[in-house]
DNA sequence: TTGTAAGCGTTATCAT
DNA sequence: ATGATAACGCTTACAA
């Protein structure tokens, strides 16, 4: 293997003046400059990295973390982290919490250990607070949350606004003549479902409709009565003419019981998902869903790591940016032809 | 930040002393060991990966090159490789090439930089060879590739077998009485679509079934006049009774076309497609698919990836691993109830 | 079993 | 602009 000290033995130059040249470092002639880049070539030197995190205290190396790879909004945001961090000059050291504290615990220690400049973190399910973080704040490490928060913790996060991506599916539904809009609702102990459900009640609020709590129905697919329910709402006189879903599945559960009962997807019944799966598209008729975007939070997860890792002031006021998502409109939903 | 040496002065041993019980090394007492520990939690030590991995010349890091890596199979199988590699005690560098030979060289270039003990790679559409390899097979860096090979040469692999899945597949129609079945086919430029038209057209002829070219069709999506050629086959008298498709949209693609037709599926025409896409299951009816494993190809880069750092006769041969799918019977090619 | 000391390949601080 | 040299934190002969 050939080291900068080849290098200088080969061009007669000191090892301080090679290392010099391939740290861009303005203080070298252009004519040493050549002689060192001519030998390096001949005699194929590469640097060696560790080396130089090792003396440098900088590895340009930083941490990924996520429940679990191939679950799409970690998949997606992981592609944009990466070519974003690479664009930057870092490389990216992937690992799974499996929705697990303890592991994801064992996780951070060991990128501590190997002196990762950042963590770009999804936080496991099991996971309420900072505190196996700390080691990693104390030791200067930035960090930045994505898709998942900590409520009232101060540390810079990218989420996306799950209140404006309902209110605005919501508000979808009601300009496409939508009166009695049901609500498939999600489990009231997660933020984000609750979030979901703000954003509908709101939207109706604002457009002058009534806000009826047994339009809130917070279906399970596994239970044969609560699907039942579901057919004995939609059968109902009035009947509700739209349907907002807190997620994918669950929109995609009321389309089959929709066509079950002859009910005609938009005519009789608009409705909407939340989450993009990529499945939408192929559903009969197409769902429409709102974008989580997360893409867009992958990469400005890596944007706001790349100004933490770059800003001086290392005391400056944590970052909570929300992104809003974006309704993508589809047949399920599409009634005006304008 | 606390390093060994500060451990051992606190102790009153050696720097010696004090790397060995890090290193699980029998030649310590279980006193000193103790001693050495306490102090370590005590003092707050972590041990730096990196002058490790400096000084002994082993990173215990792999590098893991996809083209995208939110693409199903190569998030899957990043998945299981990272799972697999942590448990041996490896850590991952994820790094995506865009399907561009000219990035995926960049990035192996930076891999090596980077001291990397091997490399799980899954190549670029626009590799044909191991030329931009040479350097780390130089370097004695251990290479799996792992979904796409490169033909001729001699190097560790996993892929799936194209040719074992289209056979069982078309196999399957057989079994479900169809005597007649379209092949929608892929470019003959790639290997696998060769493979698996090899496969159908091998499992026809076990079958005693006639090979017929016309049945054999390379369905462009986005030619109307090709969807056209496509509806006129199906019009024929005898018409087809099955359908194989060399991917999941191409199935997706017919399956609307036999709806358009009022063709019944599986009734009239049952039809399977390849890749078992998560989307198959969505659609109406259930599309039968080909499973890919992609998880277990990952796994299985990852097992030999272990081998070959764990081998010390370097030299052995290239394994050339081929898991065979497995068919995921669903509606769209159920015809018998038994 | 424990200690001594020489590196691993860089970067960075002084000199010159 | 270049050179000499001391680290960075650890592993590993070799010695004791």
């Amino acid at each position: 293997m050939t080291t900068m000290k080849d290098v200088a033995k080969a061009t007669g130059l000191s090892l301080a003046t090679v290392s010099r040249v391939f740290n861009g470092s303005e203080k070298v002639t252009e004519k040493t400059r050549k002689t060192v880049l001519k030998a390096a070539e001949k005699l194929n030197f590469r640097p060696n990295k560790m080396a130089a995190a090792l003396r440098s205290g900088k590895s340009r190396t930083i941490g990924v973390v996520v429940p679990i790879i191939d679950i799409d909004v970690f998949s997606s945001a992981i592609k944009s982290i990466e070519s974003y961090l690479r664009e930057a000059g870092y490389h990216i050291i992937i690992c799974q919490s499996e929705e697990l504290l303890e592991k994801e615990g064992q996780i951070l220690e060991n990128l501590l250990n190997l002196q990762v400049d950042g963590v770009i973190i999804s936080v496991s399910k099991e996971t309420l607070n900072m505190n196996h973080m700390q080691e990693l704040q104390d030791a200067g490490i930035s960090i930045v949350l994505f898709d998942r928060r900590l409520e009232l913790e101060n540390v810079n996060s990218v989420i996306i606004n799950n209140f404006s991506g309902a209110y605005r599916a919501t508000t979808h539904l009601i300009e496409q003549g939508c009166r009695r809009i049901l609500h498939l609702a999600g489990k009231s102990s997660v933020s984000i479902f609750r979030e979901r459900q703000r954003g509908y009640e709101s939207a109706l609020k604002d457009h002058g409709l009534p806000v009826d709590e047994h339009y809130v129905f917070p279906l399970d697919l596994e239970s044969e009565a609560s699907l039942d329910h579901l057919r004995y709402l939609l059968q109902q006189d009035p009947a509700p003419d739209g349907i907002f879903a807190h997620g994918d599945y669950y929109a995609f559960g009321a389309l089959n019981i929709l066509k079950e009962l002859n009910l005609r997807v938009p005519e009789d019944v608009a409705i909407i998902g939340f989450g993009d799966s990529p499945f939408c598209a192929y559903l009969t008729p197409p769902l429409s869903s709102v974008n989580q975007r997360n893409e867009d939070i992958g990469r400005m997860a890596a944007e706001i790591m790349l100004q933490e890792l770059n800003e001086a002031d290392h005391a400056r006021v944590a970052s909570q940016s929300m992104i809003p998502p974006e309704v993508i409109i589809r047949a399920s939903s599409q009634r005006l032809t304008d």
